[in-house]
DNA sequence: CTGAAAGCGCTTACAG
DNA sequence: CTGAAAGCGCTTACAG
């Protein structure tokens, strides 16, 4: 059942030489024949294909980006590496990479500015500004599940920030910031947090040993809200009973939570598939008016965590399998 | 406070020959110069350095894999991109990448040998069996954990497994297996998952609905473990009054679940560090025999979820910030 | 449709 | 210590 180890290789490099030799061709039939030209005949091609296999022939992608000017990868640099945010990200990147043929690269750049230059300068033989630009609509996700706390009747609000110098994190507190500002009568606080769920059971702690608790928490993204959630628990304060609680990603397991998370729902992984696509785009025609930035648009999705909502299922809960 | 955007290139490509056309030596020494040769003046060194700097030069990676054969990158290829567990072994490998200056592939094979092949033969060209056998204890960890819980009294115990091809998942289903076969009086039962989230809920409402619950379920990862909770905290049934539950692997959420998640500890940024750095003694000494393979030791993490434990915090969950 | 040849940018014996 | 030259494996005009 289970499919058999792949694994071979041999230490001696078979290159396009040999193929040639084995298909009595020259090795520049054995290369438009292996890449598809049209320019060959079929039983050439037929020919050569089956020397390629009968030696186990694999092209050497160095030799090749060599002169062709193409790697056949891509990199994903990111901020962070952070829990199940990260593995969404990335398994929607390698899903469309691998439709393309395409290896990826990751990394995570530590905020280091010299590390994530280096990155970027992998790339830079190619040519300049190959960044697909494409948000999540962090502000408009932020507030408008603000505003659903809001319309909840909660009017004291705590904010979990993410961390200092993260463009989404800071997106999140300005969306979470106007709508309480737009609000009459709200009032907030905000605590710092960096993403972790560390953090997020630090802030909780924090606020349940404050003069006042807030109505309710909004996590700048779901690990921090569950670390939060952590602390409530650990106190025996109840969610939603006591103090409401948000989050901000919908990550796969903010359902599975206890109660589960009300939170802004991302399509993580077809944020990374529609990044590596509009990379490819921009790859294959350099010429082209370099595309805008693209936000995606957020969603909230009610679940237990807030009260009020009446119902304990998200609908799109209910969809999934 | 936030670093700038490092985010510059040209269109043209600056060679070996600019660099050595500037410093006004020859291209040879340009890549002594640059690439640490003993046999080059600190004068000269120094002279070709400032050239590239000034030129922005940046060495063709493939031009320079093309002749040392070396790409100065590994792969990882994993069975498939699972949560938490994925991102912490992932962040385990890039520390120990980058540290070494190496750029890391990642890919998810999806169980299709086909793609694995592709992958794998990436690396065929710098020659055979590059690979670094570096376990986890899952053995040991699983029949560990059901000892532990045989040893809390438990005796109708239930086991949620993982994929079927994963050979972590048969041998945590085999440390259980036989651990509950050398307890007497012990029985159990076995209900296939998949390592997500979704399969140990919906194992979860299976236990539930059968003739007669379990004493403890132990599932064959943390994700499988916290939907199983989630099936329970819906219908009610206290974890760990009613019944008791474990996973596997300790990722970072478990302690913050309600109640904290019983589990078997595995260093699993460790783990991706320390396959990382075997394969790069492998590939740097080729010809070394090879390293068997290395077993990992796993740990049984004592939190509130199987009961009896007298402890509500583990000594490990102490000893972190 | 096929082949001989040039060349991609780099490293490294080989001389000096 | 430095340079001229060969060569890594591949693709692609250029002829035929």
């Amino acid at each position: 059942m289970c499919p058999d180890d792949p694994s071979q290789g041999s230490l001696t490099l078979v290159t396009i030489r040999d193929v040639a030799r084995e298909a009595r061709v020259s090795v520049a039939t054995v290369s438009r024949a292996l890449n598809g030209s049209a320019a060959v005949t079929a039983r050439t091609r037929e020919r050569v294909q089956r020397a390629a296999a009968r030696l186990r022939y694999v092209p050497l992608g160095a030799a090749r980006s060599l002169v062709t000017r193409r790697t056949q990868a891509i990199g994903a640099l990111l901020p962070d590496l952070f829990g199940e945010f990260f593995s969404e990200l990335i398994r929607g990147i390698d899903v469309a990479a691998r439709a393309r043929g395409l290896h990826l690269l990751v990394s995570s750049s530590h905020g280091d500015a010299d590390e994530a230059a280096a990155a970027l300068l992998m790339n830079s033989a190619a040519g300049g500004r190959r960044f697909a630009r494409l948000n999540i609509d962090n502000h408009g996700g932020a507030f408008a599940m603000t505003r659903h706390l809001l319309a909840c009747g909660h009017r004291d609000l705590a904010f979990i920030t993410g961390p200092e110098c993260n463009y989404d994190a800071s997106e999140r507190h300005r969306g979470f910031r106007e709508a309480v500002a737009a609000a009459r009568g709200a009032t907030s606080r905000v605590l710092q947090g960096d993403f972790n769920e560390e953090s997020g059971y630090r802030a909780g702690r924090a606020l349940l040993a404050a003069k006042k608790r807030p109505d309710a928490v909004f996590a700048a993204n779901d690990m921090m809200a569950i670390g939060c959630l952590s602390a409530f628990n650990e106190a025996r304060v109840r969610v939603p009973g006591d103090i409401a609680l948000a989050g901000f990603d919908d990550i796969p397991i903010a359902r599975f939570m206890h109660p589960p998370l009300t939170t802004v729902w991302v399509r993580i992984a077809d944020l990374g598939q529609a990044a590596l696509e509009r990379l490819v785009a921009q790859m294959d025609a350099p010429d082209a008016p370099p595309a805008g930035v693209t936000t995606l648009p957020c969603e909230v999705v009610v679940r237990a965590s807030c009260g009020s909502s009446g119902r304990h299922t998200a609908d799109r809960d209910r969809a999934q399998p």
